[in-house]
DNA sequence: TTGACTCGTAAGTGATTACTTGCTAAGTTA
DNA sequence: TAACTTAGCAAGTAATCACTTACGAGTCAA
């Protein structure tokens, strides 16, 4: 019987939390599986987080506070565009690798939770990352370094379909995707569709 | 009480689920909540399935019978590969659209289900939609329609996240997406992405 | 030393889960 | 019409769900 104060516990809950998301998804995520993979009982959970709703609201609050604010800096600085949209796209990626089960939790309880509060605080993290991609988009069209016949709109819903595509690589193909250079690859083609005609 | 034959049951049994799937999500698709839906007791439910595992499998059966033989036979095709490139996203597209539960059944049981028969015949779906995708574009770089320099496999990877944008624009924009020309502005994108550097 | 506080356990709680049982009436065939 | 099959119902089942309760043991300040 291991003792540990509170803010430990709950960050290894969290990170419990996101690892069962990752490999049994969000239906098989129970309190009783939780607690054996924390290595404490079910009543121990609860010493820790209220319920389990709060342990999710808790990681959308570490998604707010990270990446959120990750990528508004990146959006926001005065790199050229090119630069800027392939550091967000690292920036956004990478977080999603480091915490494996935030991109099934996003999108399926931002389409699915009757919880009103933890939908749409799920709706708001996606919609701001298709809000600051397409600012990224549009300041590179207006600066001349983009074709000005795109529709900023259609390219930032092109780019919210990439990180899950990452997703779907990694379940195709558990071994073997080079995330590395996921980001590179994804952008040349990015890059590609957003230059101008000659 | 109104009695009807087990086939058409089971079609209706088929849509509810994905109904609910496509509402409420994977995790609050219970057999109570099928029953109310199709208008029948549960115990009327095993009449026609014997489990609800067996439901997801033969909703699996429909996807394998009608989109993918669908895809395969727009991707064998001797059209232009622009044409059919279009043609596949169509396809493809116009399906999830009509079978709303679709998308997230795929996504959420080829990653997490612990069911290997679900997950592995989830997997092949996925699997088979892409190296559709990929015969199709290798076809238009080896006839000299695309560039050469690209890695098809890259550009597939980008053709997958497209279906599950539209699914991120629905959640995002319940309202006003616009599924009509969703295709044409993706295929837009990914034709300015394949077409020749000069 | 005592008393408060914190983090843990074991053993519950009622609600909900997928699924079964025993029965009945409608529809079909002999 | 009688016998059989089918599709429905109401009322169960054990298992699991999120969560609670009562209690104990370590820590620390007064």
């Amino acid at each position: 019987m291991e003792r540990k104060p509170t803010e430990v516990r709950q960050e290894e809950i969290r990170k419990a939390v996101l690892q069962i998301i990752d490999s049994e998804g969000l239906h098989n995520l129970s309190t009783r599986k939780l607690a054996e993979k924390v290595g404490v009982t079910e009543g121990a959970l609860f010493r820790h987080f209220k319920s389990k709703r709060d342990m999710l609201l808790s990681i959308i609050d570490g998604v707010e506070d990270v990446l959120m604010k990750s990528l508004q800096s990146v959006a926001m600085s005065d790199a050229p565009s090119s630069e800027r949209l392939f550091k967000f796209l690292c920036v956004h990626v990478q977080y999603l690798i480091e915490n494996k089960g935030i991109t099934m939790l996003l999108f399926s309880e931002a389409a699915h939770s009757n919880d009103s509060e933890l939908k749409s605080r799920m709706l708001n993290v996606l919609n701001t990352q298709k809000q600051l991609a397409k600012k990224i988009i549009q300041d590179g069209i207006a600066g001349g370094e983009w074709d000005s016949s795109l529709q900023v709109e259609n390219v930032a819903t092109l780019y919210m379909g990439i990180p899950i595509s990452l997703n779907i690589e990694l379940v195709l193909n558990p071994l073997g995707v080079n995330t590395e250079n996921f980001c590179k690859r994804m952008m040349c083609l990015l890059e590609r569709a957003l230059r101008k005609t000659k």
